[in-house]
DNA sequence: TGCCGGAGCTTAACCGGTCAAGTTCTCCTG
DNA sequence: CAGGAGAACTTGACCGGTTAAGCTCCGGCA
């Protein structure tokens, strides 16, 4: 037979008091002397208490938990890294405050505003991070609405008066360009992530003004969606094209990990024939051959400390964006210097 | 400022019943005229409500959530995308029945046993989906003893009175031993996932039955656990043998893409020198060239039906193991016949 | 000696639902 | 035409916490 939870009206029971003062003894609040929020104590661990969430949730206000709503297909969310190590940032700060995170993958922005409208009447959650912030985001306005806490993952810009937790993406180009044109590099192709995304827009400025200063004309910026199978089919194109870029840029690991295959398949050597540069240093760029320089940093960080803020946020601190430490380039086997030669011609299929 | 919430006394009271009226009607339980309802339904709609979870849960019993504890290092965990994918297929089941998903994230065993005694006293979670069931696991004795309904997925040998949702893996493991064998390979080795998992040592065992039945003498079982880098050095130390294996089946995507990238890094031709099959054909298999031969199966609807079992169990329903469709190999470009002549030295770093 | 203040409690009410047990009122039946 | 059944409600209690307000001492001070 199932055991039977505790609750504060078996320890007042045990303790010979009143459930308030348990309460008062629990929460460490005063109206209790040492001896008895010790002896209180003592009894809530023997008995293995923990606040029923429900209750708690009923009469302060707190659910104790925060939500994250992803709207990527599964197709694209199974494959990159990145959510569930941003995820596993989040937990290293919830739990050490006992707070849930409550998942939700959706499939459109609508749905994800459906469920923001649901939580916040089901008192589900205390408060949402954001992430894929996009251009005029229809969910800003809603979560301001409703008045649910809220922080955002990416760049604040567009964020409205929500915090973000962001990083100098800008900064992390500049490093990647003036890297390969320190190669010899003249002909570079930006592979992006989906165009609607507001920090697909902000690096593909970023990667225009880092070329252009870095007196880079020739350089492209190709729309791909994240996927591998996007990656490829882009890739493809550019390599057979007349003059091919010499190094390609991928706004993610997943697709980076694509172009090498297509690289591979089409008979050009990396980083002989082209150069290969990832977004976002997953196990991935490693496990390839060649490994692949990508652009590092450390996501369950950044995670760790977008949920700080928003339990602060939920706490009723004012809490202002904060920009977490700026992503570098680690430099491995898929940059080299571009072959004088050019490569030989693709190899038909 | 923010929207107050909508309860049910706001809706009686524009209806002019009783909050009980109300209830009635909203749960579609007897005890108010068809007009009645509708009309309460309508001003529900109108004003946006959905029921309070805390409420609902402290006085059913019900929290309307379900919760999944993942164990393992957030290094792991990031790159396989078969938690992703698996909990995306919860979430359909569970949307459509607008139960919530709890997430936490946690280190060793021990510390996921602490989560499940503070979910049930804190009563945040209805029931639990266990997942990487080992060999005399010591979750199963608790959650029994708590009375927490759960779903295992994989095999529910050793998974007490839990049912589970599994497939065969074993029919798997002859279906790729048979394609091997057919295309003439007779050294094979396995590189299995944790040795402590329980589907590691399900595996194992038909691994070698299935050689054994198939004629071949020569194979091998290494252990490594799920990473790239374990499965890594296996491979290099395992293909710089004297006598190395011409095939390797690999426990999942991710060693199977490092046991490429080492392949490739010893000089060595993929299938001609080596054949490499992969466990779980996810959109890794096919980036990466040559394409993964793999097992595949269908993870989202492998979580769906978990889910669905679960919300059963909760309801009170008897729920008997579920075995789902057979995984089945994918032949693609990285297994073939096995070069007649030897392989070359590997190349020396 | 009387009064005030505070420490250390208790009592009562509330959060927003659910459920068991009434209470009407109508209608059917013998 | 009384009596019983059932439909359509309402009242009251409860889930397990929190919070505000009240009550008792006891000690200190005028």
């Amino acid at each position: 037979m199932p055991v039977k939870r505790p609750t504060i009206a078996d320890i007042a029971r045990r303790a010979g008091v009143s459930k308030v003062a348990v309460s008062y003894a629990l929460n460490g609040q005063a109206g209790v002397s040492e001896a008895t929020r010790r002896r209180i104590r003592a009894i809530a661990d023997e008995l293995g208490w923990s606040p029923n969430t429900a209750a708690r949730a009923l009469s302060g206000a707190s659910a104790y938990a925060v939500g994250l709503v992803v709207c990527r297909p599964a197709r694209i969310l199974g494959v990159e890294p990145f959510f569930m190590q941003l995820i596993s940032g989040f937990e290293t700060a919830l739990s050490a405050r006992s707070y849930g995170l409550t998942l939700q993958v959706v499939a459109s922005l609508e749905a994800e505003i459906e469920v923001y409208h649901r939580w916040w009447a089901e008192r589900r959650v205390d408060g949402v991070i954001l992430v894929d912030l996009r251009v005029d985001d229809p969910r800003v306005p809603v979560l301001e609405h409703l008045g649910l806490p809220a922080i955002v993952i990416g760049n604040p810009r567009g964020a409205g008066r929500m915090a973000g937790v962001w990083s100098d993406d800008a900064a992390a180009l500049v490093e990647v360009v003036d890297h390969l044109v320190g190669l010899g590099h003249t002909r570079i192709a930006r592979v992006t992530g989906l165009p609607e995304l507001l920090h697909t827009r902000i690096r593909d400025e970023a990667f225009t003004a880092a070329c252009s200063s870095a007196g880079v004309s020739d350089f492209r910026l190709v729309a791909a969606d994240y996927t591998g199978e996007s990656s490829a089919s882009v890739t493809r194109a550019l390599l057979s094209s007349a003059a091919p870029p010499t190094a390609l840029v991928y706004d993610n690991d997943v697709m980076a990990v694509a172009g090498l295959g297509v690289a591979q398949e089409l008979g050009l050597s990396v980083p002989r024939d082209v150069s290969l540069v990832a977004w976002d240093d997953s196990p991935l760029c490693r496990l390839v051959h060649p490994a692949l320089t990508a652009i590092s940093r450390d996501i369950p960080a950044y995670g760790a400390h977008a949920a700080q803020r928003l339990l602060a946020a939920i706490g009723g601190e004012p809490v202002s964006d904060f920009q977490d430490t700026t992503p570098h380039l680690v430099v491995r086997g898929s940059t080299a210097a571009p072959s004088p030669h050019p490569p030989p011609p693709p190899r038909p299929l």
